[in-house]
DNA sequence: TTTT
DNA sequence: TTTT
Protein backbone atom coordinates (compact mmCIF):
# COMPACT_ATOMS: atom_id res chain seq x y z
CA UNK A 1 0.00 0.00 0.00
CA UNK A 2 1.84 2.90 -1.09
CA UNK A 3 -0.82 6.15 -1.95
CA UNK A 4 -0.48 9.91 -2.02
CA UNK A 5 -3.31 12.54 -3.26
CA UNK A 6 -1.92 16.08 -3.38
CA UNK A 7 -3.80 19.19 -4.43
CA UNK A 8 -1.59 21.84 -5.67
CA UNK A 9 0.32 24.16 -8.60
CA UNK A 10 3.00 23.97 -10.65
CA UNK A 11 6.05 25.80 -9.30
CA UNK A 12 7.17 25.57 -13.29
CA UNK A 13 6.25 24.40 -16.44
CA UNK A 14 6.66 20.61 -16.78
CA UNK A 15 9.35 19.12 -18.51
CA UNK A 16 8.80 16.68 -21.06
CA UNK A 17 11.89 14.07 -21.71
CA UNK A 18 11.87 10.39 -23.37
CA UNK A 19 13.57 7.30 -22.23
CA UNK A 20 16.25 5.34 -24.09
CA UNK A 21 13.29 2.95 -25.14
CA UNK A 22 11.02 6.14 -26.03
CA UNK A 23 8.99 6.10 -22.97
CA UNK A 24 7.52 10.11 -22.05
CA UNK A 25 8.27 11.23 -18.72
CA UNK A 26 7.31 14.93 -17.51
CA UNK A 27 8.24 16.15 -14.69
CA UNK A 28 7.30 19.27 -12.35
CA UNK A 29 7.50 20.70 -8.99
CA UNK A 30 4.07 21.51 -7.03
CA UNK A 31 3.68 23.82 -4.32
CA UNK A 32 0.79 22.02 -1.64
CA UNK A 33 -0.05 24.84 0.55
CA UNK A 34 -0.28 23.99 4.54
CA UNK A 35 -3.50 24.72 6.28
CA UNK A 36 -2.39 24.91 9.96
CA UNK A 37 0.76 26.87 9.63
CA UNK A 38 1.01 30.81 9.08
CA UNK A 39 4.87 31.01 8.95
CA UNK A 40 6.04 27.92 6.76
CA UNK A 41 3.45 28.60 3.59
CA UNK A 42 3.98 25.82 1.79
CA UNK A 43 5.93 22.01 0.74
CA UNK A 44 7.29 21.60 -2.52
CA UNK A 45 7.37 17.70 -4.18
CA UNK A 46 8.91 16.55 -7.27
CA UNK A 47 6.54 15.03 -9.91
CA UNK A 48 7.24 12.36 -11.98
CA UNK A 49 4.13 11.18 -14.39
CA UNK A 50 4.41 8.87 -17.64
CA UNK A 51 4.03 8.05 -21.22
CA UNK A 52 0.25 9.87 -22.36
CA UNK A 53 -0.35 11.37 -19.29
CA UNK A 54 3.28 13.15 -19.42
CA UNK A 55 2.26 14.18 -22.99
CA UNK A 56 -0.92 16.06 -21.89
CA UNK A 57 0.64 17.50 -18.62
CA UNK A 58 3.47 18.55 -21.01
CA UNK A 59 0.45 20.31 -23.46
CA UNK A 60 -1.84 21.61 -21.00
CA UNK A 61 -0.15 22.65 -17.75
CA UNK A 62 1.86 25.27 -17.24
CA UNK A 63 3.49 26.99 -14.28
CA UNK A 64 0.99 28.17 -11.41
CA UNK A 65 -1.94 25.64 -12.37
CA UNK A 66 -4.16 23.99 -9.63
CA UNK A 67 -4.03 20.13 -9.95
CA UNK A 68 -4.95 16.92 -8.17
CA UNK A 69 -2.49 14.69 -8.28
CA UNK A 70 -3.04 10.81 -6.91
CA UNK A 71 0.05 8.54 -7.16
CA UNK A 72 2.65 6.27 -4.89
CA UNK A 73 5.22 7.94 -3.04
CA UNK A 74 8.98 6.81 -4.68
CA UNK A 75 12.32 6.99 -3.40
CA UNK A 76 15.07 7.08 -5.52
CA UNK A 77 19.16 7.51 -5.16
CA UNK A 78 21.32 8.68 -7.53
CA UNK A 79 25.30 9.74 -7.91
CA UNK A 80 26.22 13.35 -7.54
CA UNK A 81 29.24 14.33 -9.84
CA UNK A 82 31.75 13.94 -6.74
CA UNK A 83 30.57 10.52 -6.53
CA UNK A 84 28.37 10.32 -3.70
CA UNK A 85 25.04 9.18 -3.21
CA UNK A 86 22.08 11.32 -2.98
CA UNK A 87 18.40 9.90 -2.27
CA UNK A 88 15.05 11.54 -3.05
CA UNK A 89 11.44 10.85 -3.01
CA UNK A 90 9.43 11.67 -5.47
CA UNK A 91 5.60 11.35 -6.15
CA UNK A 92 4.92 9.51 -9.21
CA UNK A 93 1.32 10.79 -10.96
CA UNK A 94 -1.06 7.88 -12.17
CA UNK A 95 -3.43 10.56 -12.35
CA UNK A 96 -3.43 14.07 -12.64
CA UNK A 97 -6.23 15.87 -12.37
CA UNK A 98 -6.88 19.77 -14.31
CA UNK A 99 -8.60 21.90 -11.57
CA UNK A 100 -7.67 25.04 -13.88
CA UNK A 101 -7.65 25.55 -17.35
CA UNK A 102 -5.37 27.77 -18.49
CA UNK A 103 -6.18 31.06 -20.62
CA UNK A 104 -3.67 31.02 -22.91
CA UNK A 105 -2.99 29.69 -26.45
CA UNK A 106 -2.56 25.69 -25.49
CA UNK A 107 -6.19 26.08 -23.69
CA UNK A 108 -7.34 22.37 -23.90
CA UNK A 109 -9.88 21.31 -26.43
CA UNK A 110 -12.43 19.82 -24.65
CA UNK A 111 -13.04 23.70 -23.53
CA UNK A 112 -16.88 23.55 -22.60
CA UNK A 113 -16.12 21.23 -19.42
CA UNK A 114 -15.05 23.31 -16.72
CA UNK A 115 -12.57 21.06 -15.26
CA UNK A 116 -11.47 18.03 -16.54
CA UNK A 117 -9.00 14.69 -15.84
CA UNK A 118 -6.49 13.16 -17.73
CA UNK A 119 -5.56 10.03 -15.99
CA UNK A 120 -3.16 7.18 -16.93
CA UNK A 121 -3.68 5.47 -19.95
CA UNK A 122 -3.62 1.94 -18.89
CA UNK A 123 -2.36 0.57 -21.78
CA UNK A 124 0.47 2.78 -21.40
CA UNK A 125 0.87 2.32 -18.12
CA UNK A 126 1.08 -1.56 -18.70
CA UNK A 127 3.49 -0.73 -20.64
CA UNK A 128 5.48 0.68 -18.68
CA UNK A 129 9.14 -0.63 -17.35
CA UNK A 130 9.06 0.54 -13.95
CA UNK A 131 12.25 -0.36 -13.83
CA UNK A 132 13.61 1.32 -16.25
CA UNK A 133 15.84 4.80 -15.37
CA UNK A 134 13.72 8.42 -15.31
CA UNK A 135 16.68 10.06 -18.04
CA UNK A 136 17.63 13.06 -15.58
CA UNK B 1 -4.88 18.57 -0.15
CA UNK B 2 -1.94 16.13 1.22
CA UNK B 3 -2.64 12.44 2.04
CA UNK B 4 -0.37 9.60 2.39
CA UNK B 5 -0.83 6.39 3.45
CA UNK B 6 1.71 3.67 3.35
CA UNK B 7 2.01 -0.05 5.01
CA UNK B 8 5.39 -1.27 5.30
CA UNK B 9 8.37 -2.48 7.48
CA UNK B 10 10.71 -0.55 10.03
CA UNK B 11 14.00 -0.65 8.72
CA UNK B 12 15.17 0.12 12.26
CA UNK B 13 13.93 0.65 15.99
CA UNK B 14 11.97 4.19 15.91
CA UNK B 15 14.09 7.27 17.95
CA UNK B 16 12.94 9.31 20.70
CA UNK B 17 13.84 12.57 21.05
CA UNK B 18 12.61 16.10 22.29
CA UNK B 19 12.01 19.55 20.94
CA UNK B 20 13.22 22.88 22.82
CA UNK B 21 10.03 23.24 24.16
CA UNK B 22 9.51 19.20 25.73
CA UNK B 23 7.60 17.68 22.44
CA UNK B 24 8.40 14.40 21.80
CA UNK B 25 9.18 13.62 18.42
CA UNK B 26 9.74 9.92 17.05
CA UNK B 27 11.22 8.96 13.40
CA UNK B 28 11.95 5.61 11.97
CA UNK B 29 12.26 4.68 8.56
CA UNK B 30 9.66 1.94 6.88
CA UNK B 31 10.61 0.10 3.39
CA UNK B 32 6.96 -0.45 0.93
CA UNK B 33 7.14 -3.56 -1.03
CA UNK B 34 6.20 -2.87 -4.50
CA UNK B 35 3.87 -4.32 -6.68
CA UNK B 36 4.89 -4.24 -9.97
CA UNK B 37 8.38 -4.81 -10.25
CA UNK B 38 10.48 -7.48 -9.50
CA UNK B 39 14.14 -6.15 -9.56
CA UNK B 40 13.83 -3.09 -7.54
CA UNK B 41 12.02 -4.45 -4.23
CA UNK B 42 11.10 -1.84 -1.78
CA UNK B 43 11.00 2.03 -1.45
CA UNK B 44 12.21 3.88 1.89
CA UNK B 45 10.62 6.67 3.50
CA UNK B 46 11.38 8.63 7.11
CA UNK B 47 8.77 8.73 9.39
CA UNK B 48 8.44 11.87 11.50
CA UNK B 49 5.55 11.23 14.57
CA UNK B 50 4.95 13.62 17.61
CA UNK B 51 3.47 13.62 20.78
CA UNK B 52 2.00 10.84 22.56
CA UNK B 53 1.84 8.76 19.19
CA UNK B 54 5.44 9.40 18.99
CA UNK B 55 5.80 8.02 22.67
CA UNK B 56 3.80 4.80 21.46
CA UNK B 57 6.12 3.99 18.31
CA UNK B 58 9.16 4.13 20.54
CA UNK B 59 7.66 2.25 23.09
CA UNK B 60 5.97 -0.47 21.20
CA UNK B 61 7.45 -0.46 17.73
CA UNK B 62 10.89 -2.41 16.50
CA UNK B 63 12.49 -2.88 13.24
CA UNK B 64 11.17 -5.33 10.68
CA UNK B 65 7.39 -4.46 12.38
CA UNK B 66 4.50 -3.94 9.92
CA UNK B 67 2.85 -1.10 10.53
CA UNK B 68 -0.13 1.25 8.50
CA UNK B 69 0.94 5.03 8.32
CA UNK B 70 -1.94 7.78 7.20
CA UNK B 71 -0.12 11.18 7.83
CA UNK B 72 0.86 13.96 5.10
CA UNK B 73 4.34 14.65 2.92
CA UNK B 74 6.40 17.40 4.15
CA UNK B 75 9.79 18.91 2.50
CA UNK B 76 12.42 20.29 4.52
CA UNK B 77 15.91 22.09 3.86
CA UNK B 78 18.68 21.81 6.35
CA UNK B 79 22.22 22.83 5.29
CA UNK B 80 24.71 20.32 5.24
CA UNK B 81 28.49 20.86 7.52
CA UNK B 82 29.59 22.10 4.41
CA UNK B 83 27.38 24.95 4.23
CA UNK B 84 24.88 23.61 1.23
CA UNK B 85 21.09 23.31 1.35
CA UNK B 86 20.08 19.78 1.19
CA UNK B 87 16.77 19.03 0.76
CA UNK B 88 14.40 16.08 2.22
CA UNK B 89 10.70 14.56 2.16
CA UNK B 90 8.77 12.46 4.46
CA UNK B 91 5.84 11.15 5.84
CA UNK B 92 4.80 13.15 9.34
CA UNK B 93 2.11 10.29 10.35
CA UNK B 94 -1.11 11.48 11.86
CA UNK B 95 -1.99 7.70 12.24
CA UNK B 96 0.10 4.46 12.74
CA UNK B 97 -1.32 1.45 12.75
CA UNK B 98 0.33 -1.80 14.77
CA UNK B 99 0.11 -4.98 12.16
CA UNK B 100 1.78 -6.56 14.34
CA UNK B 101 2.10 -7.14 17.87
CA UNK B 102 5.87 -7.88 19.13
CA UNK B 103 7.03 -10.55 21.09
CA UNK B 104 9.53 -9.40 22.92
CA UNK B 105 9.69 -7.67 26.32
CA UNK B 106 8.10 -4.62 24.75
CA UNK B 107 4.80 -6.55 24.56
CA UNK B 108 2.19 -3.99 24.26
CA UNK B 109 -0.67 -4.22 27.14
CA UNK B 110 -4.01 -4.98 24.96
CA UNK B 111 -2.46 -8.14 24.18
CA UNK B 112 -5.93 -9.67 23.59
CA UNK B 113 -6.04 -7.81 20.58
CA UNK B 114 -4.71 -9.59 17.37
CA UNK B 115 -4.35 -5.57 16.32
CA UNK B 116 -4.63 -2.10 17.25
CA UNK B 117 -4.32 1.70 16.43
CA UNK B 118 -2.37 4.26 18.07
CA UNK B 119 -3.29 7.28 16.85
CA UNK B 120 -2.52 10.95 17.76
CA UNK B 121 -3.84 12.75 20.29
CA UNK B 122 -5.72 15.31 19.24
CA UNK B 123 -4.84 17.32 22.66
CA UNK B 124 -1.18 16.86 21.89
CA UNK B 125 -1.34 17.14 18.49
CA UNK B 126 -3.25 20.95 18.97
CA UNK B 127 -0.13 21.72 21.35
CA UNK B 128 2.31 21.20 18.31
CA UNK B 129 3.73 24.18 17.31
CA UNK B 130 4.26 23.09 13.78
CA UNK B 131 7.20 25.81 12.94
CA UNK B 132 8.98 23.89 15.70
CA UNK B 133 12.05 22.47 14.23
CA UNK B 134 12.65 19.44 14.00
CA UNK B 135 15.55 18.21 16.70
CA UNK B 136 17.60 16.91 13.81
CA UNK C 1 -6.93 2.74 8.49
CA UNK C 2 -9.78 4.60 6.86
CA UNK C 3 -9.26 7.35 4.27
CA UNK C 4 -10.95 8.84 1.67
CA UNK C 5 -9.85 11.67 -0.70
CA UNK C 6 -12.42 13.21 -3.02
CA UNK C 7 -13.19 15.85 -5.70
CA UNK C 8 -16.34 16.67 -6.88
CA UNK C 9 -18.72 19.81 -6.97
CA UNK C 10 -21.82 20.16 -4.31
CA UNK C 11 -25.34 18.97 -5.78
CA UNK C 12 -27.38 21.03 -3.73
CA UNK C 13 -26.77 23.98 -1.26
CA UNK C 14 -25.12 22.25 2.68
CA UNK C 15 -27.85 21.92 5.05
CA UNK C 16 -26.73 23.12 8.31
CA UNK C 17 -28.52 21.57 11.63
CA UNK C 18 -27.20 20.74 15.08
CA UNK C 19 -26.73 18.11 17.83
CA UNK C 20 -28.98 18.18 20.95
CA UNK C 21 -26.00 18.96 22.74
CA UNK C 22 -25.70 21.86 19.89
CA UNK C 23 -22.74 20.69 17.90
CA UNK C 24 -23.25 22.32 14.61
CA UNK C 25 -23.49 19.56 11.60
CA UNK C 26 -23.35 20.28 7.73
CA UNK C 27 -24.33 17.62 5.24
CA UNK C 28 -24.36 17.99 1.65
CA UNK C 29 -24.05 16.27 -1.27
CA UNK C 30 -21.18 15.83 -3.81
CA UNK C 31 -20.74 14.46 -7.54
CA UNK C 32 -17.20 13.05 -8.30
CA UNK C 33 -17.01 12.57 -12.38
CA UNK C 34 -15.42 9.21 -13.22
CA UNK C 35 -12.59 9.58 -15.81
CA UNK C 36 -12.65 5.82 -17.33
CA UNK C 37 -16.75 5.67 -18.28
CA UNK C 38 -18.28 7.75 -20.49
CA UNK C 39 -21.66 5.91 -20.28
CA UNK C 40 -21.70 6.82 -16.62
CA UNK C 41 -20.87 10.04 -15.56
CA UNK C 42 -20.68 10.65 -12.33
CA UNK C 43 -20.88 8.80 -8.36
CA UNK C 44 -22.67 10.80 -5.81
CA UNK C 45 -21.66 10.71 -2.16
CA UNK C 46 -23.30 12.22 0.84
CA UNK C 47 -20.80 13.94 3.30
CA UNK C 48 -21.06 15.03 6.75
CA UNK C 49 -18.67 18.02 8.24
CA UNK C 50 -18.94 18.56 12.15
CA UNK C 51 -18.23 22.00 14.43
CA UNK C 52 -16.54 24.75 12.95
CA UNK C 53 -15.95 23.32 9.71
CA UNK C 54 -19.61 22.99 9.30
CA UNK C 55 -20.30 26.23 9.58
CA UNK C 56 -17.84 26.98 7.11
CA UNK C 57 -19.25 25.03 4.31
CA UNK C 58 -22.64 26.19 5.15
CA UNK C 59 -21.86 29.78 4.95
CA UNK C 60 -19.39 29.39 1.80
CA UNK C 61 -20.24 26.52 -0.20
CA UNK C 62 -23.50 26.65 -2.69
CA UNK C 63 -24.53 24.22 -5.66
CA UNK C 64 -21.82 23.29 -8.35
CA UNK C 65 -18.85 24.19 -6.31
CA UNK C 66 -15.59 22.49 -6.78
CA UNK C 67 -14.18 21.31 -3.30
CA UNK C 68 -11.77 18.70 -2.02
CA UNK C 69 -12.51 16.58 0.55
CA UNK C 70 -10.43 14.42 3.03
CA UNK C 71 -12.24 12.36 5.77
CA UNK C 72 -13.02 8.74 6.40
CA UNK C 73 -16.28 6.52 5.26
CA UNK C 74 -18.88 5.69 7.66
CA UNK C 75 -21.39 3.28 7.49
CA UNK C 76 -24.49 3.72 9.45
CA UNK C 77 -27.89 2.60 9.82
CA UNK C 78 -31.27 4.31 10.45
CA UNK C 79 -34.98 2.66 10.76
CA UNK C 80 -37.51 3.60 8.29
CA UNK C 81 -40.93 4.93 9.18
CA UNK C 82 -41.90 0.94 8.29
CA UNK C 83 -39.73 -0.23 10.50
CA UNK C 84 -37.24 -1.39 8.80
CA UNK C 85 -33.20 -0.97 8.72
CA UNK C 86 -31.36 0.53 5.86
CA UNK C 87 -27.86 1.03 6.09
CA UNK C 88 -25.93 4.20 4.26
CA UNK C 89 -22.31 4.97 3.83
CA UNK C 90 -21.06 8.15 3.78
CA UNK C 91 -18.11 10.44 3.68
CA UNK C 92 -17.26 11.88 7.23
CA UNK C 93 -14.95 14.96 6.10
CA UNK C 94 -11.97 16.17 8.23
CA UNK C 95 -10.78 18.58 5.52
CA UNK C 96 -12.73 20.49 2.91
CA UNK C 97 -10.69 22.51 0.52
CA UNK C 98 -12.76 25.35 -1.58
CA UNK C 99 -11.29 25.16 -5.00
CA UNK C 100 -13.32 27.35 -6.13
CA UNK C 101 -14.62 30.76 -4.65
CA UNK C 102 -18.26 32.01 -5.10
CA UNK C 103 -18.94 35.20 -7.39
CA UNK C 104 -22.30 35.34 -4.63
CA UNK C 105 -23.06 37.80 -1.99
CA UNK C 106 -21.30 34.81 0.12
CA UNK C 107 -17.95 35.58 -0.96
CA UNK C 108 -15.66 35.20 1.08
CA UNK C 109 -13.35 37.65 3.33
CA UNK C 110 -10.35 36.19 2.66
CA UNK C 111 -10.68 37.05 -1.00
CA UNK C 112 -7.65 38.28 -2.81
CA UNK C 113 -6.96 34.21 -2.45
CA UNK C 114 -8.09 31.93 -4.92
CA UNK C 115 -7.96 28.84 -3.27
CA UNK C 116 -8.58 28.23 0.58
CA UNK C 117 -8.85 25.69 2.79
CA UNK C 118 -11.55 25.47 5.71
CA UNK C 119 -9.63 22.77 8.01
CA UNK C 120 -11.27 21.15 10.87
CA UNK C 121 -10.72 23.34 13.68
CA UNK C 122 -9.11 20.59 16.33
CA UNK C 123 -10.62 22.04 19.20
CA UNK C 124 -13.47 21.38 18.04
CA UNK C 125 -12.78 18.14 16.59
CA UNK C 126 -11.74 17.00 19.97
CA UNK C 127 -15.21 18.12 21.63
CA UNK C 128 -16.89 15.46 18.67
CA UNK C 129 -18.91 12.92 20.79
CA UNK C 130 -18.54 10.79 17.83
CA UNK C 131 -21.27 8.79 18.97
CA UNK C 132 -23.63 11.36 18.65
CA UNK C 133 -26.21 10.90 16.70
CA UNK C 134 -26.44 12.95 13.31
CA UNK C 135 -29.85 14.51 13.76
CA UNK C 136 -31.26 13.43 10.17
CA UNK D 1 -10.28 12.16 -8.02
CA UNK D 2 -11.49 9.36 -5.58
CA UNK D 3 -9.61 7.42 -3.48
CA UNK D 4 -9.88 5.16 -0.59
CA UNK D 5 -7.66 3.49 1.68
CA UNK D 6 -9.17 0.84 4.33
CA UNK D 7 -7.36 -1.88 6.69
CA UNK D 8 -9.61 -4.18 7.56
CA UNK D 9 -11.34 -7.80 8.24
CA UNK D 10 -13.40 -9.60 6.20
CA UNK D 11 -16.76 -10.08 7.81
CA UNK D 12 -17.38 -13.52 5.61
CA UNK D 13 -15.77 -15.37 2.96
CA UNK D 14 -15.80 -13.92 -0.56
CA UNK D 15 -18.38 -14.75 -3.34
CA UNK D 16 -17.13 -15.19 -6.59
CA UNK D 17 -19.53 -14.41 -9.24
CA UNK D 18 -19.24 -13.91 -13.43
CA UNK D 19 -20.40 -11.09 -15.50
CA UNK D 20 -22.65 -11.87 -18.38
CA UNK D 21 -19.62 -11.62 -20.63
CA UNK D 22 -17.74 -13.44 -18.44
CA UNK D 23 -15.46 -11.46 -16.05
CA UNK D 24 -14.94 -12.77 -12.40
CA UNK D 25 -16.26 -10.45 -9.87
CA UNK D 26 -15.50 -11.36 -6.19
CA UNK D 27 -17.50 -9.34 -3.30
CA UNK D 28 -16.79 -9.23 0.37
CA UNK D 29 -17.43 -6.91 3.77
CA UNK D 30 -14.96 -5.57 5.74
CA UNK D 31 -15.23 -4.29 9.39
CA UNK D 32 -12.80 -1.42 9.56
CA UNK D 33 -12.19 -0.33 13.14
CA UNK D 34 -12.70 3.12 14.77
CA UNK D 35 -9.94 4.61 16.57
CA UNK D 36 -11.41 7.19 18.52
CA UNK D 37 -14.77 5.58 19.46
CA UNK D 38 -15.42 3.43 22.11
CA UNK D 39 -19.00 2.60 21.84
CA UNK D 40 -19.14 1.99 17.94
CA UNK D 41 -16.52 -0.31 17.21
CA UNK D 42 -16.16 -0.64 13.23
CA UNK D 43 -17.87 0.54 10.04
CA UNK D 44 -18.82 -2.44 7.24
CA UNK D 45 -18.25 -1.80 4.09
CA UNK D 46 -18.71 -3.74 0.88
CA UNK D 47 -15.93 -4.44 -1.71
CA UNK D 48 -15.99 -5.27 -4.97
CA UNK D 49 -12.91 -6.72 -7.08
CA UNK D 50 -12.78 -7.59 -10.84
CA UNK D 51 -10.96 -9.50 -12.44
CA UNK D 52 -7.72 -11.92 -11.74
CA UNK D 53 -7.66 -9.80 -8.58
CA UNK D 54 -11.27 -11.02 -7.57
CA UNK D 55 -10.02 -14.61 -8.25
CA UNK D 56 -7.40 -14.28 -5.99
CA UNK D 57 -9.16 -13.02 -3.31
CA UNK D 58 -11.85 -15.46 -3.84
CA UNK D 59 -9.04 -18.25 -3.55
CA UNK D 60 -6.62 -16.71 -0.73
CA UNK D 61 -9.08 -14.93 1.56
CA UNK D 62 -11.54 -15.50 4.20
CA UNK D 63 -13.89 -14.62 7.20
CA UNK D 64 -11.39 -12.36 9.79
CA UNK D 65 -8.66 -12.08 7.34
CA UNK D 66 -6.61 -8.54 7.95
CA UNK D 67 -6.41 -6.86 4.21
CA UNK D 68 -5.35 -3.61 3.23
CA UNK D 69 -7.49 -2.00 0.47
CA UNK D 70 -6.87 0.90 -2.22
CA UNK D 71 -9.64 1.90 -4.40
CA UNK D 72 -11.99 3.93 -5.40
CA UNK D 73 -15.89 4.55 -3.80
CA UNK D 74 -18.78 4.02 -6.14
CA UNK D 75 -22.28 4.96 -6.05
CA UNK D 76 -25.22 2.59 -7.06
CA UNK D 77 -28.55 1.94 -7.80
CA UNK D 78 -30.88 -0.68 -8.23
CA UNK D 79 -34.42 -1.25 -8.13
CA UNK D 80 -36.09 -3.70 -4.87
CA UNK D 81 -38.80 -6.25 -5.42
CA UNK D 82 -41.22 -3.70 -4.79
CA UNK D 83 -40.15 -1.30 -7.31
CA UNK D 84 -38.35 1.39 -5.26
CA UNK D 85 -34.98 2.69 -5.88
CA UNK D 86 -32.40 1.78 -3.44
CA UNK D 87 -28.96 3.68 -3.20
CA UNK D 88 -25.78 1.82 -2.03
CA UNK D 89 -21.70 3.03 -1.78
CA UNK D 90 -19.32 0.30 -1.85
CA UNK D 91 -15.57 0.33 -2.37
CA UNK D 92 -14.06 -0.90 -6.31
CA UNK D 93 -10.89 -2.05 -4.84
CA UNK D 94 -8.00 -1.86 -7.12
CA UNK D 95 -5.56 -3.40 -5.20
CA UNK D 96 -5.67 -5.77 -2.35
CA UNK D 97 -2.92 -7.11 -0.18
CA UNK D 98 -2.94 -9.62 2.23
CA UNK D 99 -1.58 -8.65 6.01
CA UNK D 100 -2.48 -12.45 7.03
CA UNK D 101 -2.10 -15.57 5.48
CA UNK D 102 -4.50 -18.34 6.49
CA UNK D 103 -3.48 -21.14 8.23
CA UNK D 104 -5.94 -23.44 6.43
CA UNK D 105 -5.89 -26.04 3.40
CA UNK D 106 -6.14 -22.51 0.99
CA UNK D 107 -2.84 -21.67 2.31
CA UNK D 108 -1.34 -19.37 -0.35
CA UNK D 109 1.79 -21.15 -2.58
CA UNK D 110 4.26 -18.09 -1.92
CA UNK D 111 4.36 -19.65 1.50
CA UNK D 112 7.65 -17.96 2.45
CA UNK D 113 6.71 -14.64 2.33
CA UNK D 114 4.78 -13.61 5.72
CA UNK D 115 2.58 -11.14 3.55
CA UNK D 116 2.43 -10.60 -0.17
CA UNK D 117 0.03 -7.94 -2.80
CA UNK D 118 -2.42 -9.20 -4.87
CA UNK D 119 -2.79 -6.54 -7.36
CA UNK D 120 -5.17 -6.04 -10.44
CA UNK D 121 -3.83 -7.25 -13.25
CA UNK D 122 -4.13 -4.30 -15.54
CA UNK D 123 -4.78 -6.29 -18.14
CA UNK D 124 -7.87 -7.62 -17.06
CA UNK D 125 -8.66 -4.02 -15.44
CA UNK D 126 -8.24 -2.44 -18.88
CA UNK D 127 -10.77 -4.97 -20.30
CA UNK D 128 -13.24 -4.53 -17.96
CA UNK D 129 -16.29 -2.14 -19.29
CA UNK D 130 -17.19 0.02 -16.39
CA UNK D 131 -20.55 0.11 -17.45
CA UNK D 132 -20.93 -3.50 -17.08
CA UNK D 133 -23.36 -4.50 -14.69
CA UNK D 134 -22.48 -5.91 -11.10
CA UNK D 135 -24.28 -9.29 -11.27
CA UNK D 136 -26.40 -8.99 -8.08
C1' DT E 1 22.58 2.68 2.94
C1' DT E 2 17.40 0.06 4.91
C1' DT E 3 12.21 -4.33 6.14
C1' DT E 4 9.95 -9.40 5.45
C1' DT F 1 15.31 27.11 -4.46
C1' DT F 2 9.65 27.04 -5.95
C1' DT F 3 2.90 28.18 -6.63
C1' DT F 4 -1.53 31.44 -5.66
Amino acid sequence: MNNVVLIGRLTRDPELRFTASGKAVATFSVAVNRPFSKTKEADFFNIVVWSKTAENCANYLAKGRLVGIQGRLQSRSYETQNGDKRYVTEVVAEQVEFLEWGNRDEQPKKKNEDFGSIDVDLNDFEAIDEDEDIPF
